[in-house]
DNA sequence: GACGGTCCTTGACACAGATCAAGCGGGGAA
DNA sequence: TTCCCCGCTTGATCTGTGTCAAGGACCGTC
């Protein structure tokens, strides 16, 4: 699962994203702890980090990279069903197997626990279950905003929505408020047509048209700038501040 | 939010649905002080259980009926997010508000929990806030399974995805795993189409289909007999076992 | 039993997006 | 440099679902 950080937490060791996801209330011993059962790994772009079936026996959290979550019918029709940026958890404590395939889409890096024993911690630490809780919940609350973009917007509508959340999630535009953002877009155009329901030849024609029309320009075919992201929000449907969404 | 149950907990009152969604692995002491804070809420068909912009003060359980959870664009365009069945959870412990409009489709009863002492009683016992991690988990995954339906499934399938979801989550048929399923549509055509990103006028079609392919018999236009419920479910594109969602 | 209202069904037609098909372009390999 | 490949764009056409419209079924009220 994904989850959008609403405040980092403290630094708890040489972990480039510092366990924000887990530990923004932990004690120092706590976070002691935190740093015996972790342990990093890598993956190239494109390389599967979980199947579906797999059995999971890590949790952790995205240092760099970028990943997505899909499920897939027996026909091979796919649907994207989440983002992994830079601090998003990934894991499902307290269950078995995964639910989702989860793929790098650039290299990444993670930030793992072995599960066994951070199952161990939750239960020692209450912290790390209500943290959980809040990051599931927000994970929820995404992903029953982009079931409104799947079931009720149009094309258009669909791209904006995407890019405005890129655009907002970008590490190197979060949390400065700007309203002039550019990000690169790390999914190609199959991607995104899977992850908003389209085929990519209808993502490659509303691309088009939204730069036609002024809202974005492309620095590149995977870089995009976005000269007034409230137009863009407004476009996209988004009320007034938007959702948050990943 | 809501939640499917895996298993009943002990018997913690004289609350028909027993806090099962909160109480699985407590203790008396801890279902006692439950007790002390749960009081009921009665709702009739059409009204609105919570607004969107609400703080909600409560959470708790369906206890009997049927409720919806929707999201509304500006222009009116809707799209419902998840169904409330009996014994499943609503609220969102450590948040403000409410994210969507949570509304009774049938006459509702509810059994609830002040929230400022039930955030309490969260903190002081654990069993509470990983119990309701589980159950986020498995709304994130119905959530998810959703998106599935409403980005790449045809209309046939999104109807009988729904179908075949309400015909094995229906309180007679619940957990008897019959194949030759009778099950009551609290849903309006409209409600459905909210629910499938649809058009009332697609989902009349599509209902009608299914009967003259023998697929469904419709009892009476808000009761549905399935006479053959493995055969819906391939229909819905679903994989052998099907997922669980609501 | 007639009336009115709500929900539902069905038909005719329109259109957004899918499908099929052709060709472009940029980056890596030799 | 040239070539090739993969991701992308664009055009032409098709089709599933939306839209608009008419009328039917059921139910409660008078």
């Amino acid at each position: 699962m994904n989850v959008q950080l609403k405040s980092a937490g403290p630094n708890c060791g040489d972990c480039p994203i510092r366990h924000r996801a887990v530990c923004a209330r932990c004690e120092a011993d706590e976070l002691a702890a935190l740093e015996k059962i972790k342990y990093y790994r890598n993956f190239e772009a494109g390389q599967t980090i979980v199947w579906s079936s797999d059995r999971m026996d890590f949790v952790g959290s995205v240092v760099s990279g970028f990943a997505t979550l899909t499920q897939t019918m027996e026909d091979g029709r796919t649907q994207m069903v989440g983002l992994l940026l830079p601090s998003d958890f990934v894991g499902r404590p307290g269950r078995e197997g995964s639910a989702y395939d989860v793929t790098a889409t650039t290299d990444v890096v993670m930030c793992c626990f072995h599960k066994k024993p951070f199952e161990q911690m939750m239960i020692s630490t209450p912290h790390i279950a209500q943290r959980l809780l809040e990051m599931t919940l927000d994970e929820l609350d995404a992903a029953r905003e982009w079931m409104l973009v799947l079931g009720r917007k149009t094309a258009r509508e669909k791209i904006a929505s995407l890019f405005s959340i890129l655009a907002r999630r970008d590490p190197k535009e979060i949390a400065n408020g700007a309203n002039d953002v550019t990000f690169d877009l790390a999914l190609t155009r199959e991607a995104m047509a899977d992850y908003l329901g389209l085929t990519l030849e209808t993502v490659s024609r509303q691309v088009s048209a939204l730069k036609r029309d002024g809202l974005i320009e492309l620095i590149s075919k995977r870089r995009i700038h976005v000269p007034d992201l409230a137009r863009l929000m407004e476009e996209a449907g988004d009320d007034s501040d938007g959702g948050h969404i990943a």
